[in-house]
DNA sequence: CAAAAATATTGATTGATTAAATATTTTTTG
DNA sequence: CAAAAAATATTTAATCAATCAATATTTTTG
C-alpha cells in the first residue's frame, strides 16, 4: 500500500470560507478524490472506510452533494453510471468516456468559453455546457482487434 | 385531443432492416416520440397506454433498449433525471436544458463534426460527444427576475 | 469546557431500471 | 393460409443508486 502525503490545508480554508465544518469523513472524501479522480460514492466509501471504519454510505454521499453544491468538487453522471466525482473544478473541462471498459479521462475545454455558446440558445441564459466524448480507450481498442482476429 | 396523422412507414422499413417485428406497442412507442420529443419511459407509458390499454412498462423499456442500441432512437441523460429519448439521429446534435422546469429544446452540432475532436484525446477513438448545455429557459428568467423583486 | 450547531450513523424507503417466467403476437415456412 | 418457430408482451419480483427520517456523535462557538 502506498502512502501519499496531501496538503489538505487549501481544502480546509475552502470549506471555512463554505462554512462547512472540517470533519474526518469530510476531509477523506476530498483526500480520496484527490488520489482518485472520477470516483462513484461506492469506491470512495471503500477507500474511506479503511481510514474511518465507522463510516457510512450516507455520510459520503451528504457530503458528495454538500460539496458539489457549493462547486468544491464536479458531478458528473455518464448515462449508465453512477455519478463520478473530482476536485478539478471551474474550468468547465470535458470527459473521455470509454464505452467498452468505463474509463474516464479529462480534456481540456476548445477555448476560454465557446462551449458556453451552442449554435441557437433558444433564448436560454447557459452558464454550464456538459460534454461527454464517447469512444474507446487505447488498450479497449487492441482488445478489440485481437478478438476481431480471433472470429476470422 | 388533437388528432395527429404520422406516416409511419418509414419506420417499418427502419424495423425491417434491422429484424425488429412490428408490433403495435413498437409502433406506438416511435409515434409517441415523433409527437413528443425527449420524453421518458414513464411519459411514453403513460401516452401508449392510451391506445393499448393493456401494455406494460416493461414492455417500453425494452423497446426504448432495442431501438437505441440499434440508433432508431437516441437516449439523452441530464443528470438528476430519467432517460429521456427521441427519433432525431444521426447528427449529433445537442441539448439545452433548464436548471430550474427542466425544459429541453435542440441545438445543432457546432460545425459538421468538430464536437468529436476533443483538445486531448488521450488515444481514444471518439464516436459520440453528448453536450448538455446547462441554464435557464426564457420563462424561468422571467420567474426569477420576478421573484427577485418581491424579495426586496 | 459546556451549549449550540453541524454532521454521522442507522435503518427504512423511494424510484428508475432490469431480470425471470409465462403468455401472446408476429414472422416464417410449407 | 395454417402451423411451427421466433420474437415480443405481460406479470411479478428483484436490483441498485440515491434519498429520507430519527437518533447519536462530533465540531464549533462563546
Amino acid at each position: 500500500m502506498v502512502q501519499i502525503m496531501l496538503n489538505l490545508k487549501p481544502y480546509k480554508n475552502l470549506l471555512k470560507q463554505h462554512e462547512l465544518s472540517l470533519t474526518a469523513v469530510r476531509l477523506a472524501v476530498l483526500e480520496t478524490l484527490e488520489i482518485h479522480p472520477h470516483s462513484d460514492a461506492d469506491k470512495i466509501f471503500n477507500i474511506v472506510k479503511n481510514k474511518i471504519a465507522t463510516t457510512s454510505k450516507q455520510a459520503i454521499y451528504k457530503n458528495l452533494n454538500a460539496l458539489a453544491e457549493r462547486g468544491i468538487i464536479r458531478e458528473i453522471k455518464p448515462k449508465g453510471r453512477s455519478s463520478l466525482y473530482e476536485t478539478r473544478t471551474g474550468d468547465n473541462h470535458h470527459h473521455l468516456v470509454c464505452r467498452q471498459c468505463g474509463a474516464v479521462r479529462d480534456t481540456d475545454c476548445f477555448d476560454h468559453a465557446p462551449c458556453l455558446e451552442p449554435m441557437c440558445n433558444h433564448g436560454f441564459k447557459v452558464d454550464e455546457a456538459e460534454v461527454i466524448f464517447w469512444g474507446l480507450c487505447p488498450p479497449c481498442q487492441k482488445n478489440l482487434i485481437k478478438t476481431e482476429r480471433k472470429e476470422k
